[in-house]
DNA sequence: CTCCATACTAAGCGGTTGCTTAGTCGCCAG
DNA sequence: CTGGCGACTAAGCAACCGCTTAGTATGGAG
C-alpha cells in the first residue's frame, strides 16, 4: 500500500537475496519500505507485519526487536554500498573516481527505499549496532578519500583540501536518496552520469595530463 | 540536556525573535532542539515541555498540537533561508551564485538544529501545512535556478543541464545539515567558503570572460 | 476587599505501542 | 495413526502517547 510499484520491490528483493528464510526476507523488505516512507519511529510493528501479510507477532519469530530489523537493513545496505566503491577499477584516478561516483549515486537513486533508511535512521540504532555501522561508514569514506588522494598525488586533481572534497563528494551522492523520485523524467543511470561529471569538475580533474 | 552548548541556543534565539510571548518562543526552541536530535516522531510532548522547563500541558496553551510546533519551526526556517537567497547582490552571476551558496551552506551549518527539522521532517506535516511549505521550497529552488540560468545566458557558466545543476547545488548545501558537527575543526564560515568554490567549479564558472 | 482574565499545573482519559504468552496448524518421521 | 517440532496466530499486558479537564496562583481594575 505504501510502495506499490512492483519493479521497485523486485529490485529490493535482489538486495536481500542473502536473507533466509523467505518469511524473514519478506519481513525485512516490508520493514525497509515502511521505514523509508514514514520513518523508523512512525512505523509500528503492526504496519510491518501487515505489509508482509502476517500477524503482528510474526515479527518476533525471526527478529528479536523492531530495532534489529532496522539494524539488518542498515548493515546490509552499508555493506552493499561499500562493496560498490571497493570493486571499482580503472587505469587512472579520474576514471576510478568517476566510476565510483556513478555507481554510488545510481545506487542511492535506484535503491532509494533502502538508502533512506541507511542514511537517515542511524540515531535509532542501539549503541552497539551503531558502532558496527559507523565502522562501515568509516571504510566507505576512506575508500573515496583514497581515490581523491591518488588523483592529487598523480597531479591530475586540484582540490583545496582532500578531506573537504571527499566529504562533499559523498554528501552529494548520499543526498540523492532524499530528493530522488522515480517517474519524474530522470533515471538513476542519468543521475549517475550527471554526478560523475559534476564530481570530476569539483575535484578539478584533467582528462589527460597536460601542460599548465 | 540534549543540546547544551550555550551559544547554539543563543543563535537559535535570534532566529525565533519574532515569536511571542517568550514562553511560546522557549517552547519552540525546545521543540526544535528535541526534533533535531531525536526526530519528530521520537520526541514526546513531555520531552518538549521538560526541556522548556514547564509542565506537559503548557505546550497546548500556545500551540494547538505537536504538529503545529513542527509547522512553525518549518515555516520560519524556510522563510529565513529563502530571504537569505533573495537578498543576495553582486555585479555578475558568478559572484551572486557564490554569495548565495556561501550564505545557504553557512546557514545549514550554523543553524543545523533548525535546518535538520526543516529538511528532514516534511513528511510529518499535515497536507495543508505541507502545501504551504512546498510553495516556499518551490521559490527557494527557483531563486537558485534563476542564478544558474543568468550565468548560462551571460556565457560565464557551462552546465550540461540547468535543472540538474540547480538540484545538485541545493542538494550539496542542504546535506550540510545532516553531517555537520561543530567542534570538529571546521567552522560554518569555512564550509560556506569551501562550498562557494566547489559550486563555481561545478557550474564551470569563468571568473572573467575569456577566449576558449 | 471583590472580580476576573491570563498563564500555568496536577491528574487523568482513551487509544496505541512494542512485545509476550498460550495455543493452533501443517508437516514429516516412525 | 501418533508424536513432536517449527511457523505462525489470537489475545492481551504494561507502558506510554497526544491531548483534555479541572483547578490554582498571580496580578491588575474597580
Amino acid at each position: 500500500m505504501v510502495v506499490s510499484r512492483r519493479d521497485e520491490f523486485d529490485r529490493l528483493d535482489s538486495t536481500w537475496s542473502s536473507v533466509t528464510p523467505p518469511a524473514a526476507r519478506r519481513m525485512l523488505i516490508a520493514a525497509a519500505a515502511a521505514f523509508s516512507v514514514r520513518g523508523y519511529h512512525a512505523t509500528t510493528t503492526r504496519d510491518i507485519a501487515a505489509q508482509a501479510g502476517m500477524s503482528p507477532a510474526a515479527v518476533y519469530i525471526h527478529y528479536r526487536s523492531k530495532e534489529e530489523l532496522l539494524f539488518q537493513i542498515s548493515r546490509i545496505g552499508h555493506t552493499t554500498s561499500l562493496s560498490l566503491l571497493t570493486s571499482v577499477t580503472g587505469d587512472d584516478p579520474a576514471t576510478r573516481l568517476a566510476s565510483a561516483v556513478r555507481a554510488f549515486a545510481t545506487w542511492h537513486a535506484e535503491y532509494r527505499v533502502t538508502a533512506r533508511v541507511v542514511q537517515y535512521e542511524l540515531s535509532a540504532l542501539t549503541p552497539e549496532h551503531l558502532a558496527e555501522v559507523v565502522e562501515l561508514r568509516r571504510r566507505i569514506e576512506g575508500s573515496v578519500r583514497d581515490m581523491v588522494e591518488e588523483g592529487v598525488a598523480a597531479g591530475v586533481f586540484d582540490v583545496p583540501e582532500v578531506r573537504g572534497a571527499t566529504l562533499a563528494v559523498l554528501s552529494l551522492c548520499i543526498d540523492v536518496a532524499r530528493w530522488f523520485q522515480p517517474d519524474r523524467g530522470r533515471t538513476p543511470a542519468e543521475i549517475g552520469d550527471l554526478y560523475a561529471d559534476l564530481v570530476l569538475r569539483m575535484v578539478g580533474a584533467r582528462t589527460a595530463p597536460q601542460a599548465g
